[in-house]
DNA sequence: CCCATAGACCCCCTTACATCA
DNA sequence: CCTGATGTAAGGGGGTCTATG
């Protein structure tokens, strides 16, 4: 069966919406120098969409390194902490990057069930037991390597069936690396839903001829290095306005120094001038503009704050 | 209706292995 | 060939939510 089609079909049924929405940094600072590091966001969910910063791209932040390897489209997490979100968002297909903060570190001790979420629609009937840890790792185990000459690209990997799991003795596991066309596969999936409802696990896990466990793992794994280059790229973000800011700063107390300069050198010059607390500098546009009109167009005063940026990556936007 | 439990799914951290320079 | 760095599949802990008895 198409995974796409699945996907799509599914989509209403699991409310599997990518979230892509959320800002992983509640900086409302449309610094100009910032670049657009991309970006298409991803339809917000339905649920979040009022949640939804005004985004926008930054305009000159260079594009990362690994841009190439992610390819546009990369989500933009939040810090927002789990706890806050909505229950469905919290409960997987929604909000897989509104995290900022880790809530697991909870006191040690706590000995759970079952944790090992083992896939019950494992075809080799190899089902997990929860709680069976031997379990888990043996059908988590790889088959061979089936690696040699460094070329992954036409290996097929041996893992679907998962019978030979045995051979690598010992409990040493082996790792298998995912052919290109696999990863491929998993990654086009990717961008339509970073995460998997059970019919999309099983028809994607069977296309590929690989277990749901794994292709649970490598979107698991896939969302993290996601989240891992977001939150690089908001760092990069951060030091740019910290640097615009400063910048700012120090010209600001430039201005302000030669202001007093010139109120003590021509005090009746000065007098006319507008007092300097009614304008407002847009650090964005740098434009000079009364408080006042500031205010009638955003409803607030101050400087007309460009939008957020946002960086996405992941499921492609929803029409 | 409330509660306890099981199951599913997620994120996070870590480990182990493969690959490459 | 050896080795350290890097990438990534997988293991496991722990959290939340839903279904069920």
């Amino acid at each position: 069966m198409d995974i796409m089609a699945l996907n799509a079909r599914d989509e209403e049924q699991y409310g599997n919406n990518h979230l892509g929405l959320g800002l992983s940094l509640s900086l409302g600072l449309g610094v100009a120098t910032a670049a657009p590091v991309e970006v298409e966001p991803p339809p917000p969910p339905r649920q979040q969409q009022q949640r939804a910063i005004s985004v926008a791209p930054i305009t000159s932040l260079p594009a990362p390194q690994w841009w190439k390897w992610n390819g546009p489209g990369l989500f933009f997490g939040t810090t927002m902490d789990q706890q806050q979100q909505p229950a469905a968002a919290r409960h997987g297909h929604e909000m897989p990057f509104l995290r900022g903060v880790d809530v697991n570190r909870a006191p040690a001790g706590d000995t759970r069930r079952g944790s090992c979420s083992e896939d019950d629609e494992e075809p080799g009937g190899a089902s997990s037991s929860p709680n069976s840890t031997l379990s888990s790792s043996l059908s988590g185990k790889r088959a061979a390597p089936a690696r040699s000459g460094g070329e992954v690209a036409d290996h097929t990997p041996r893992a679907g069936g998962g019978s030979d799991d045995e051979d690598s003795g010992g409990g040493s596991r082996k790792k298998l690396r995912l052919s290109k066309d696999q990863a491929a596969v998993l990654e086009e999936s990717f961008k339509e839903h970073n995460t998997l409802n059970p019919k999309q696990k099983a028809a994607l896990a069977k296309q590929l001829n690989l277990k749901p466990r794994q292709v649970e793992v490598w979107f698991q794994n896939r969302r993290a290095r996601t989240k891992l280059k977001q939150t690089e790229v908001d760092c990069e973000f951060l030091k740019r306005c910290c640097e615009t800011l400063t910048e700012e700063n120090r010209r600001l107390q430039r201005e302000v120094a030669e202001l007093r300069v010139l109120k003590l050198v021509a005090p009746h010059h000065y007098a006319r001038m507008p007092p300097p607390t009614t304008l407002t500098m847009c650090p964005s546009c740098e434009r000079l503009a009364s408080a006042s009109a500031s205010a009638d167009q955003a409803g607030r005063a101050g400087p007309c704050w460009g939008p957020l940026p946002v960086f996405v990556d992941g499921p492609a936007r929803r029409p």
